[in-house]
DNA sequence: ATTAAATTAGTACATTTGTTCTAAATTAAT
DNA sequence: ATTAATTTAGAACAAATGTACTAATTTAAT
């Protein structure tokens, strides 16, 4: 392990223990025994550690997002392997995303401010988040199709439910630092199945059979 | 209008345009054209200004709360007034909330960095959250009664999709921060529009026709 | 083995910040 | 009008922070 991988390790550890305001690059060289002279030998600024951490997730989080595009590109073939899979291909999905947005709190838990302070992440976040309501709009669409969810009652329906997805895939983990009280272990299974059940209402009888199987 | 008053005042000012990280006593003082030892008198320290700020918030909010707790004294009586009355209230009383939520965005930018800080807001937060719950409860309740909202499908249906909306309530400006493209002065009427369409899909066939009219 | 490049430690410096303190000035009370 | 209380300004201090710089050490290359 290189020496910049060790203090994104570390930094990350940090971050996510004590929160992006209380972390310090002497603290981070601290608890790697190192001088923060060296430390800013690599990373020069904080700001520039906690880009990295960034690009990092972003990648990590593109591998699982790959998978998602082997639906997109051959989406009949990936349905045609039988309707229960989709639904599973989908738990799966958000499921690694969600523990990989865990794994990243800090990001999460500070996103607002890390946003303002460098830019750079804010234009790649609003750049992926096109690609994600796509992804959605697409998956949803293909959802309808199958007659697994209901048609739109009225028009924009699901654009507006994929916003508030969004949404809650952004936030959980802020709301989850205020208001959760069980096992910290538990924490991300639980806010998942939360994300799962806001789609059965959208379900059709078909649908919500598929998912109850699921579930 | 008092010292201590005006103090507030810019600080709710400063905190919304520059966020709270960027705002310091210096600021605040150097604003109001007075000595920061001054401001220092009034307030000894920062988080004096942000509880003084968030108490103003959460009494301003109460006066909201109370129009619905009248409903959730006098139930009946305020339901019999008319069925399209309940989501007109809804309406008007998530619309208030929601700008009296622009009005302290700030707080709401920097959620869980204040929480952390201040541990007399997050418990009072927490406490505020779950009269929140029971008061959503029963409207959702009242109004499954009344015949819009559907029965639940699923056991704890409603109170996944309660927590939900608790969640988009705290975090819409967090998320319109990133990713709102519109005019600030719309921003507000948009997301509780998103907001209450999140309602739909729970609606009933009389529930929607009553959601129409109103939208 | 020698030279060049890289990494590392430690120091130093300028800024900022929250907070305290003192003395002056203003206001209110008697 | 005198006294007491409140308010204000400004200086002062300590701690923390980001960043830069220098010199030493280690590593890699030839």
């Amino acid at each position: 392990m290189t020496t910049k991988e060790k203090i994104l390790e570390k930094s990350l550890e940090l971050f996510n223990r004590n929160g992006l305001d209380s972390v310090t690059v002497r603290h981070i060289a601290k608890a790697l025994e190192m001088s923060h002279g060296n430390l800013c030998y690599h990373f020069p600024t904080i700001d520039a550690i906690i880009e990295g951490l960034y690009s990092q997730m972003a990648v990590e989080l593109d591998a699982t997002t790959l998978s998602m595009r082997t639906i997109q590109r051959n989406p009949l073939q990936t349905l045609a392997k039988g309707e229960s899979n989709i639904f599973r291909t989908m738990y799966d999905l958000s499921l690694s995303n969600f523990e990989k947005l865990y794994e990243y709190r800090f990001i999460m838990l500070d996103f607002v401010s890390i946003m303002r302070r460098i830019p750079a992440i804010k234009a790649h976040y609003r750049q992926q988040m096109v690609m994600r309501q796509l992804q959605f709009q697409f998956l949803v669409t293909e959802l309808v199709k199958k007659g697994l969810f209901k048609p739109p009652i009225i028009e924009n329906q699901y654009s507006t439910w994929i916003h508030s997805a969004i949404l809650f895939g952004d936030f959980w983990l802020s709301s989850a630092e205020i208001l959760y009280n069980g096992k910290e272990s538990d924490k991300v299974k639980i806010y998942h199945r939360f994300f799962i059940s806001l789609t059965i209402p959208y379900l059709t009888e078909k649908g919500l059979e598929e998912m109850k199987e699921l579930l």
